[in-house]
DNA sequence: CAGTGGTCTAGACCACAGC
DNA sequence: CTGTGGTCTAGACCACTGG
């Protein structure tokens, strides 16, 4: 039961633990390289394997990024992009007038990568939503997102096949996905979202998820689900998101 | 660039690769012994570091805990608990009429293990959510928050001193925790929060945060910051909260 | 090519759990 | 007391980077 392990030591720990004070207190600037790990080995006169689970330590913690053959660096800390259910009702009028700070990089995640877009049977959860027979036909579109040039979040969305199939909606939705939202290719063809509901869940990512996103270490992904409903109430588009979750900030507001 | 790493091969990776196919697909329950390190050793033929490290993988990955002197165990999943703003106006009528199974562990988190209550002078962030002069003093409440017998939350609370200091609000609060959520508390002083923005985030948690909140291998934390405010826009509460992330789901709706 | 990180080996010592 | 996980050592091989 005594399961403390309040503040483990060990050598490693010892030599992370300096070099990982030297970067949050910003004595190592992200990008510089850091000691490598024959270096440590003789500086603090440990074993090859201990030197190199110090720097392990450090990758594990997302502070650094080996690069095998070249070295491990501080990793650059990217600035949280804040997102609220705003950007489904605001008009993208980003380009409008001032190039001035307001507005450097504050621009939601688009469509860059691999795209797909398929007809899927749909699962239990999913004919749930739909209000669809378990296996019915649902139209599946997926992409990676990017933001500032680096993979952003996984995005897997799905649509009543009657809305979509063959419809000038659906090669609408094809082309667009580097200039607007989907909820605004929606609207523009008489399907505007009326409510959205969104579950948010933090967890590890898998690893398929940690390459395509290029996540560090232990850093974690945030899962959304994310339900777009008419004006009568049915499901217009379901959405799963997987964000690289160190870089975003999701808000929320709610009248009591 | 090419950074792939698309699946690390090993025989560490290999071992923890067939113990994860057995805890995934049930075949080891949870609480499940695994085998020890030396066992491993000589199935696996390979060095007692190398069959350290392959439950150090599960470890990890959260699929598993170690207790050293016992054994390595298959970690229980736990089931995520929804949380939703609701919860902030619903009454707690939660006892009310029928035991039956609608209701079994949807109690949100309450108040247990340390708590504490002070005033402190209010840093740059603190101070501009109460418009008052950085410096200034703040009432701050912390408190470990628990559900279903295990840590849950973490919690530090920021009030306005005058709404207070040597108040019955102030008594109530202290003696709270256990039954009601602090939103019913300030109403029934006539302070009753009219609006709630809560902004979210996903990181690793700290090496406090993972022994306070019993957190195991690369499990992260949901920290949440939320903002109460009155019917004329003024803050009447500050919550910095620290979840751990693995045991919840929050839930949002919005009306577009 | 020399230097890098990644991994494995065989052996050792420690602190702890539980009988 | 035996078995447990945790850690370190000294040495080795590999695949890779980058001049």
């Amino acid at each position: 039961m005594p399961d403390a392990r309040i503040v483990p030591d060990g050598r490693a720990q010892q030599i992370a633990a300096g070099l990982r004070a030297a970067i949050t207190a910003g004595r190592l600037a992200p990008g510089t390289r850091l000691p490598s790990v024959r270096q440590l080995q003789v500086q603090h006169h440990v074993a090859r394997e201990t030197a190199s689970r110090a720097l392990g330590l450090l990758v594990a913690d997302g502070l650094a990024m080996a690069r095998p053959g070249s070295g491990t660096y501080v990793r650059p800390r990217a600035e949280r992009l804040p997102l609220s259910p705003d950007r489904y009702s605001r008009v993208s009028r980003q380009e409008a007038a001032s190039p001035g700070p307001p507005a450097p990089n504050d621009r939601p995640p688009r469509a860059a990568g691999f795209r797909g877009a398929r007809t899927a049977p749909a699962e239990t959860h999913l004919a749930a939503v739909f209000a669809l027979p378990v296996g019915a036909p649902v139209y599946e579109r997926t992409a990676l997102l990017t933001h500032q040039g680096a993979p952003a979040c996984l995005l897997i969305t799905h649509y009543r096949p009657e809305h979509l199939a063959g419809t000038a909606l659906a090669a609408a939705l094809e082309n667009n996905g580097e200039r607007e939202h989907a909820f605004e290719v929606l609207a523009a063809h008489g399907l505007a979202p009326a409510a959205v509901t969104e579950q948010l869940l933090t967890r590890s990512p898998t690893d398929a998820e940690r390459t395509l996103l290029q996540l560090a270490g232990a850093e974690p992904v945030m899962e959304v689900c994310r339900i777009a409903r008419g004006h009568n109430g049915h499901a217009l588009e379901h959405a799963r998101l997987v964000y690289a979750g160190h870089r975003f900030l999701w808000s929320y507001s709610h009248r009591l």
